[in-house]
DNA sequence: GTCAAAATAGAACGACCGTTCTTTTTTGAC
DNA sequence: GTCAAAAAAGAACGGTCGTTCTATTTTGAC
């Protein structure tokens, strides 16, 4: 069980590994810093923001010297979302297997999702910048990030059916239906929180899963403890 | 009751009404026409994206004529929201109106907005990308957009109430919960129709609606005809 | 038809963009 | 320390952008 792995130890060692070439150290160690730095960037003003000028006054490099890294605009784009994915699969994915399967995991998911929309309510998705940026557009970069949102969301999808499997969950639901509603929760979330800056959004996204535990809960549905609440 | 006014017919006699000025008719025409392209550009591109030039190609006129109109991109860029706002409340807001009180006109304007935002899957709603432009800047096109939208959120939770009074919906949940969720029922649909183009996106709406009339529907709730059914 | 005002056009501006090419500096295996 | 490869810098390109300024054309009340 993997979000797609996206890959990033192989790709790491993919050029350098052609034997007799020297070796490069230094090479990565920037390319990775300014990649940070762009996924900060992308995270606030977006994918389609990102400019190779701004990267270089912040690193502190060429603006040809951040470009050579990378070779097209494009492909800093597409490294920024791979980073995003690796980000998301660590700090999100991750953690919640070591919760059982069944509600459990699927509440921790939910948790963890929450706590990185909560702090990307100052800096900002891109899985949801990047999906308007990238709407009618096609390209390397808008199938870099479909395929990563999409993994993600097949991730959240087996999660429900285990949740189904173990009997937390009534089978009468499509569990496309169920991680359809819990996507909407974390978009209004983000529209609401980051967007609008009301308050109590938070609260209103838990209140909203909490509800479709209630209503896609097998009729002998085990205890759960947390976020549910009598209203 | 009434969406925020937004008050187009004042503002458009508020200039010309100086006393002892020619007349005006020729420029009011084609400024209507440029914001009407605008609208058009800015729903597959975004507000951000929105370029005079380009506006001067489509409409066959010259830049700087084009730019005279409006004095400045910002200025072009609340007038297109001021645009949408009056066709939002034009095609969505006002024919649910002709509904009686309670869930009747709450799945009526439900349903308006899914017709809206389904036609918008291949056109894209700029309440939703301009969201994701305007995040974390300030201005007057920040303003302009999050007032439009409050103004129909507003709109929907005075629906909600009237259900709630009409005895349809219970009292025991806060409206704007429940125009929360709504909300990311549309939010969903317009992701997963328009960015990752995966088919039913409508009916998972549709579905998620009627879950939420269920969950919220007052014990004694009188039959509602349409999209509930026995899952 | 007159004529001022309104509407539009045209050219130019400075700024930023991604990219290319050339040159310089730095790295690190030997 | 040598030396080739890697990394970074620097300058320049063509392009688009919003905006300004100055003509030119069109409008419409009289």
């Amino acid at each position: 069980m993997n979000l797609r792995p996206s890959d990033s130890a192989a790709r790491r060692k993919a050029d350098p590994a052609a034997p007799g070439r020297r070796a490069m150290h230094k090479g990565q160690t920037t390319k990775a810093a300014i990649i940070d730095a762009a996924l900060g960037l992308a995270s606030q003003i977006g994918l389609e923001g990102l400019s190779i000028g701004a990267l270089a006054e912040i690193t502190g490099m060429s603006k040809s010297g951040v470009f050579a890294h990378f070779g097209s605009r494009e492909e800093l784009q597409i490294s920024v979302i791979r980073q995003y994915h690796d980000r998301f699969e660590a700090e999100v994915f991750q953690p919640a297997l070591d919760q059982p399967r069944g509600i459990p995991r699927l509440q921790a998911l939910f948790d963890n999702w929450m706590v990185q929309t909560s702090a990307e309510i100052d800096s900002g998705c891109i899985y949801i910048s990047g999906a308007v940026e990238f709407d009618d557009r096609s390209g390397p970069v808008r199938d870099a990030l479909a395929s990563s949102v999409t993994s993600w969301q097949e991730a959240l999808r087996r999660a429900v059916m285990l949740a189904q499997e173990a009997g937390h969950l009534t089978h009468q639901v499509d569990p496309r239906q169920v991680t359809f509603e819990i996507h909407g929760l974390i978009l209004a979330l983000h529209y609401e929180a980051r967007f609008l800056k009301v308050p109590g959004a938070t609260e209103r996204a838990r209140q909203g899963f909490a509800r479709i535990l209630e209503r896609y809960g097998s009729p002998a549905v085990p205890d759960r403890g947390g976020a549910s609440r009598p209203a």
